[in-house]
DNA sequence: ATATGTATTATTGTATACAATTATACCATG
DNA sequence: CATGGTATAATTGTATACAATAATACATAT
């Protein structure tokens, strides 16, 4: 599903340290030293080093002579990104109405296959599945994004996407909203595979819209 | 001005080859190896190689095994940040004219003015100022995003803008845009001042159009 | 000639040693 | 008790050595 060239220790660690600092393991304005990381983890302060660059450009953690202070992601940033998202998500999905191939629709399909799986296997026997539905939501806002040809908006609106994990993956602990979000989705899969960039926009940006009523409604 | 934190060579490093990046210095396809970038520079290989994981995650390079490949900016890419930039910087600014202090509002005064004395010196003497323009005209746009009091509009606005830098400094070699990119931040600047979000919002997206326009028509 | 295997080289990846800086604790002094 | 200064410790910053990997060149066999 991915490429696959030798992930390097000092990838692996930015990834884990974004994912934790990003689901809220890390709290804001606790301090990461690098010297307890390099214990913690295993390995020597280069990669940890490189890894911690990466995230300081993602300004999700702030280099102080201290350590690194962990920023994370606010009510206010998710507010914020939300509006973002409302305002620029459509645009992409219509870009990619346009521009998507054949290809890119059958991957596209094969992310929301598997998403509707797990929410049926929900409905059937009442499992937890809600990590995995989380994923795949977030796989298909990725294609979404790589499929509108454009390196700006996927610049732009991946990492808004990323950095709203904690509070998505919560959103979608309600299966109601998890089974509704897989319908907004297959929507605009239908308006894609139609390559109708009108449509496509209208409900991508309704899909956002939900999703963050959905979010705001949980977390006043 | 700017705080003052002893900067490191590893961040010297990464700003001097994000901008000879963004400006065009390295062409696209070129690629940079930690060796030769370690002798050049006279460092060595552990800050250059933080300063390219930095550059990586701005996706303004490409790891390879080779080396780093350098991206850089397309005019596609231009193009798609410009149409990002005329949905999303109205926003901000009417965000700035909401929440703006008389603080913010001097600072901002401050550099419209040196850009003012450098526009209205070219006129007189016919010098060319188009660098000190170009670098203040950059100043106002992250003094706008700042005063936002968004950091999600800060974190997505501002790489966009940094990265327009080759097509911004082109465009500013025409004397009458730059005279005419200072009015309109006059007039953003009133805006804010009378804490008008509406105006604000519709001169902040005039400004990006006819900033993308006269790029455009110089760039076929 | 083409393909294949192997040695060589170029390059990145990681660990470690040491330097520089900053924060902290503690003591002395008024 | 407050203040300042000095030693100590904690932490980051940089250089370098070595390991691992990938690319290249070249020779050999078919």
């Amino acid at each position: 599903m991915k490429e696959h060239k030798s992930i390097s220790i000092a990838d692996q660690i930015f990834e884990q340290l974004e994912h934790d600092i990003l689901i809220g393991k890390y709290q804001r304005g606790e301090i990461l030293t690098e010297l307890k990381l390099s214990e913690t983890l295993g390995v020597s302060r280069t990669p940890i080093r490189e890894a911690i660059r990466r995230l300081e450009q993602e300004h999700i953690i702030e280099e102080t002579s201290r350590g690194a202070v962990v920023i994370g992601i606010s009510k206010e940033d998710l507010f914020d990104m939300y509006e973002i998202r409302m305002h620029l998500e459509g645009l992409a999905a219509a870009r990619t109405a346009r521009s998507i191939t054949d290809d890119g629709l059958s991957k596209m399909k094969e992310v929301l296959d598997l998403q509707r799986y797990y929410v049926d296997k929900t409905d059937a026997d009442n499992s937890d599945n809600s990590d995995n539905i989380k994923n795949l939501d977030s796989e298909f806002h990725r294609l979404l994004y790589i499929f509108s040809g454009s390196k700006a908006y996927y610049d732009t609106l991946l990492p808004i996407h990323k950095k709203m994990i904690k509070y998505r993956k919560a959103s979608m602990k309600s299966h109601s909203r998890a089974r509704q979000s897989l319908n907004e989705h297959e929507g605009i899969y239908h308006a894609l595979e139609h390559h109708d960039p009108e449509l496509a926009q209208k409900l991508t940006i309704e899909h956002a819209t939900r999703a963050r009523d959905s979010i705001l409604e949980k977390e006043i």
